[in-house]
DNA sequence: TTTTATATTTAGACTTGTCTAAATATTTTG
DNA sequence: CAAAATATTTAGACAAGTCTAAATATAAAA
């Protein structure tokens, strides 16, 4: 099934918000995360009804299902790859390319992303941390993001290090950082990307390099 | 001014026709082009009048006005620069990628095509011999045609060597090609891009890797 | 549990780009 | 040149996606 621009991006804003709200997302939601009003969302969810994009029940808002959710996911492999592409070879700023991938995003062909994949060298998270999904639609949730990805005032625990090198590892070392630690985002610099975090031993700012190299879950 | 997608696919088609046409380009010309009706080309060149993109006068049919022929040299710019992408980074055939450029030469960035051309090197071709435009919009009209671009039937006259190598000067003294010898298209090979080619000593069978190296005039 | 506030859906209208059918202009031909 | 053929434009309709205003349902408050 061939879905418009517009469709695409009423999918992934289902996708994320349904990621974060256990599913079931309302229409004014997706309203307010598209720019748009909520009888243009009505609308279109009856479009997708149709379509077995979503389960729909009047007034009882919509969730995706396992064919809206594979199309979601695909949209964000190709965002997140996109990124990647416009980060790593074009020499964009991280913080400059998420306009872009919206545009990328949506380029239409069977072989395309595969083989941007395969020239990207594989890569499993994204400029921001944010995990991949692989072609066939996996991707892995809470597990594998970054201290990056968290936003201001929530708190994470320590799961896992990309970057396992021991200059790496030792430097974790004296900032008291390792498996298991919780930590809470205080404040995030835009200018260089990083961050003030509360740990056990008190507050420290975390780089950029930093926290795109550290797996954490939210807590 | 923003153009849509489908602004911009007529202002490339009345610029390609123009090109063969001296300019002065029908209704009907630009339906055929476009795959659509001659009602929906006048609505379309209503607009592009209002907007001074053409110039235009009832049934005289419309040529492009000057920010018409740059904008139209922009967007024909960033398809062969995708093309040279996709062929030489992504390792699609020359002719798997004409359709993928239809749709990328219309991603909107002020920024992107430019860091493309660079990480690309500054290619001056595109796959199909094509003259790619720089970020001024000058372009190189039938002086730098490469011999792979002509058409079948089509007669033309060597006028320089893309890649100047000893090697290639050399294999072309044996076909008794230099500067300056007319050569007439017989037939190409979609199998391998190749083409049988009249030359003043006999007809001979020449590889892509050869055309898409020889700078030639139309006569 | 009523009443009130908020969320959601429906109705009707608008824009862009398209189409068919009809009207009008241009070109070709006798 | 006048008639016929062809090309172009106009008129009116339609689909996708959007909006405002009004109707209806759900949730919150009294
Ligand atoms: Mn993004
Ligand atoms: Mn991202
Ligand atoms: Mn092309
Ligand atoms: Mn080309």
């Amino acid at each position: 099934m061939l879905l418009s621009q517009t469709e695409e991006n009423y999918l992934k804003a289902i996708y994320s918000l349904g990621y974060a709200n256990s599913n079931k997302v309302s229409t004014t939601l997706i309203s307010v995360e598209l720019n748009t009003k909520a009888s243009s969302v009505s609308d279109m969810i009856k479009k997708f009804a149709d379509k077995e994009l979503v389960h729909y029940k009047k007034y009882q808002g919509v969730s995706l299902t396992e064919i809206g959710r594979k199309k979601a996911i695909e949209i964000i492999r190709k965002h997140r790859l996109w990124e990647v592409f416009l980060v790593n070879k074009l020499h964009y700023n991280w913080d400059e390319v998420h306009e872009l991938a919206e545009q990328l995003e949506h380029i239409k062909s069977e072989t395309l992303i595969d083989k941007l994949e395969t020239f990207l060298d594989f890569p499993t998270h994204d400029p921001h941390g944010d995990p991949i999904p692989d072609r066939n639609g996996n991707i892995e949730y809470h597990k594998n993001m970054m201290l990056s990805s968290i936003e201001n005032g929530e708190s994470c625990v320590v799961i896992g290090f990309k970057d396992a090198s021991d200059s790496f590892l030792k430097f974790l070392d004296k900032l008291h950082i390792k498996l298991g630690s919780p930590l809470k985002v205080l404040s995030k610099e835009p200018f260089d990307n990083s961050m003030i975090v509360e740990t056990e031993s008190g507050s420290i700012s975390i780089s950029n390099q930093i926290s795109k190299n550290l797996f954490v879950k939210k807590i």
